[in-house]
DNA sequence: TGGAGCATGTAATTAGTTACATGATTGG
DNA sequence: CCAATCATGTAACTAATTACATGCTCCA
């Protein structure tokens, strides 16, 4: 029950178009919350027929036609109301640490090339989210709370990566006899 | 679409009825691939239809009794070739990064209690894992693939774990000001 | 004999994915 | 004027969640 809380941050960061939205979602805001442009176009208008987003007047409503989404109060009061809302994390559901389980029960024939894959994509994820530290947060300067909570989100990808590219390579070690 | 081959894992360890691939999937299996009765018994019935496992002949297949299931070849070469298979990583969707963005926008009141409330939680099952760990994989044991492979998995979920804690300790000190 | 717990399911809903359809604008 | 691209959508399907239904066994 995400994506409109996610919709919904975007577009009080930007008021956007469905199209500059999917854009979005696939840079900054797919970091920690992908969406595909359906999935867009068809939460924006339900929550436009719920009255927390409405489309800004200035061009009419036809197909083909950009059409801009702003927030309205209700849709800010839920964003605000959803983030200190208790909701508990969703239980885990990884299918590379499954894949090595059923290894240990098939054999494990194959799985280093898919390993070595996954490692060189988490690198590189890595690398960008590191470039982007490099550029929006060098060190001493953050001193807005919203600087601090994005530098926040964006550690945190950091150290996901971080830590697939360190226990792919431990997997990688592990999967060649001797220890 | 793991939920197949966690099935067919679970079941090549050990052929079980429905109801103990839920009480496992509640525990072990259940570290890294969650999975409620209603998936299971769901999944069975496709499994079984698509020649992949089988009923074991012993008990009619009456409503409210006991029906246990063992995997057919076809489901052994089938996980087999899934072990190898291509697949990317699936993209991020993390709520609680997410919610840290949201509340750069409408403020972080709130917030506070709710991260405290998944450190806990993400601490306790820290714990467990190391006590899983401590108890099953005691140093320098390991010998066969299997063991390797298992120790690998628990080490990721340890590892994943780590990781929040550690996070979740920052952004706790971070939402206070003074850096 | 009747209720607790074991065991297997169905139904309805929600979320996400994949494939396709259509209109508008613009530059060659 | 037509192809590329921008932009908005529909439809069908798959996966997961939530709520409910039903039958069997055992023991107090």
């Amino acid at each position: 029950m995400s994506l409109p809380h996610a919709i919904l941050t975007a577009l009080l960061e930007k008021p956007s178009s469905g199209l500059e939205l999917t854009r979005r979602f696939d840079k900054s805001i797919g970091y920690f919350w992908s969406a595909t442009h359906q999935q867009i176009y068809r939460e924006l208008g339900k929550l436009e027929r719920a009255g927390q987003i409405r489309a800004l007047p200035s061009v009419q409503p036809t197909r083909g036609q950009k059409k801009e989404y702003e927030v309205l109060p209700a849709g800010r009061e839920e964003l605000t109301a959803w983030v200190a809302r208790s909701e508990d994390p969703k239980p885990v559901r990884d299918p590379l640490l499954l894949r090595l389980r059923a290894a240990g029960v098939v054999g494990s024939a194959g799985l280093e090339v898919e390993l070595e894959r996954h490692l060189a994509l988490h690198q590189r994820q890595l690398a960008q989210y590191e470039a982007i530290e490099a550029r929006d947060f060098p060190p001493e300067r953050q001193s807005t709370e919203q600087d601090r909570l994005r530098h926040l989100v964006l550690r945190g990808g950091i150290e996901l990566e971080t830590f697939w590219t360190k226990w792919l390579t431990d997997a990688l070690t592990g999967l060649r006899p001797g220890t």
